[in-house]
DNA sequence: TTATAAAATTAGGTTTGCCTAATTTTATAA
DNA sequence: TTATAAAATTAGGCAAACCTAATTTTATAA
């Protein structure tokens, strides 16, 4: 089994390989993504490799291994239900979950996230959209389209956000913009990308174009 | 905040605090509640004493200052209410569920306790009987008459056990007995103080005395 | 009371997961 | 190409929470 830390970073490096960019994922990007030091990664890429969790080459970096990759998917199925019981169940709201479930997450226990998921009725997507992986690591691809690729005058369903930090979440709830919420493009500032939107056919409101790239549309 | 380790030292010093027999909480005491070395209790009875949350005083033990006994019923509070919530969210066995909440205990989040009250719907004992701390702290007096203290005759209530192990719940499973179980003492043996006994006016069944005590009945 | 056993403590060590500072390697830009 | 900057690594260290082995203190029993 593995520690909890050995899990945030497969979980972190398992994350940095959904990215859309391709980049390659370095030893840099797992220290920023997790906030540590990049000489604790590298003690720490020592120690899954050995695992055979992941597997690295200093000119393709950090790639996760079958088996890596399972025990990280793992991960992510019980973050996203507990999320999902969170915000269900105990009423939380979508920008207070993460934290609580980053560290439900890591609870081992024979059969632990299949009797979560089937009390919470098999839900297909966590509270920020994100697809749930099934018992046997199959997912449904993550929505990767975002507002900002969106063209004037269209009108789209807020399915996922791509960034999931409560300062989002919270300014999101400040909008009363869901998962869900139906969003129409008024126009497109040429200067800096800002976007002038209304949200539920409601009044409209500029959002810049950081916003726009971090709701996800289906 | 405390780490893991301190709560769980925490806890079990408050559980031998609650024993009925009064011994004074000594270092081999923990020691062997935690199955941990005797030195390593020493070094955490330093870390807990700075932190004040015990006093330690080589004539007299262990005790917990106000504020430890406050740290170690919230923990307590949390591993209770988290066994309901295995036990009837998740169906798990009774004997099951101690393990997990052994894990769940320790996850702090600001209100999940409370969350997680409420949406059990405020219950008062946990599956194995013992109650269940209130937000306040307060709790209701733990069972303590065992079914090897009743009378030869009478007929008792399974109110809650004393053990919590798997091996002693698995057996309980065997024999059908749960909380609210009624059992009738039918015959006390003299040599070794085995008891016959009829489980819900089933047929008689004999069961050691090392049994009968873990059996609390109300 | 004194010998013996049990309990507590000390001394020193290990593993995990971090860190800082220094150094080396690799990339990039003049 | 060479200087500079960025990235990666090494070296050494630290705190937490354990451990074993040795020693000291305390209890108990002859
Ligand atoms: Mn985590
Ligand atoms: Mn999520
Ligand atoms: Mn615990
Ligand atoms: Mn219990």
């Amino acid at each position: 089994m593995n520690t909890f830390s050995e899990e945030n970073y497969l979980k972190a490096i398992f994350r940095l390989s959904q990215m859309p960019d391709n980049k390659k994922i370095s030893t840099s990007a797992i220290a920023e993504a997790l906030g540590n030091n990049p000489a604790s990664v590298v003690d720490m890429i020592r120690k899954l490799t050995d695992k055979q969790l992941i597997e690295y080459d200093k000119k393709k970096g950090v790639k996760l291994t079958t088996q890596g990759q399972k025990d990280a998917i793992q991960i992510v199925r019980k973050h996203r239900l507990w999320e999902v019981f969170l915000l269900e169940k105990l009423e939380y709201r979508w920008d207070e979950i993460h934290d609580i479930a980053e560290e439900l997450e890591h609870i081992k226990y024979h059969d632990l996230a299949d009797r979560l998921e089937k009390f919470l009725g098999f839900p297909e997507y966590d509270p920020h959209g994100d697809p749930i992986p099934k018992a046997n690591g199959k997912m449904a691809k993550s929505f990767s389209a975002s507002l900002a690729d969106g063209k004037v005058g269209g009108s789209y369903r807020v399915a996922a956000v791509r960034d999931t930090s409560s300062e989002f979440l919270k300014y999101l709830h400040k909008l009363e913009i869901n998962i869900g919420t139906q969003i129409k493009i008024i126009e497109q500032i040429a200067f800096d990308h800002s976007l002038i939107i209304s949200i539920d056919n409601g009044e409209a409101t500029t959002v810049s174009s950081k916003f726009g790239e971090n709701i996800l549309i289906s």
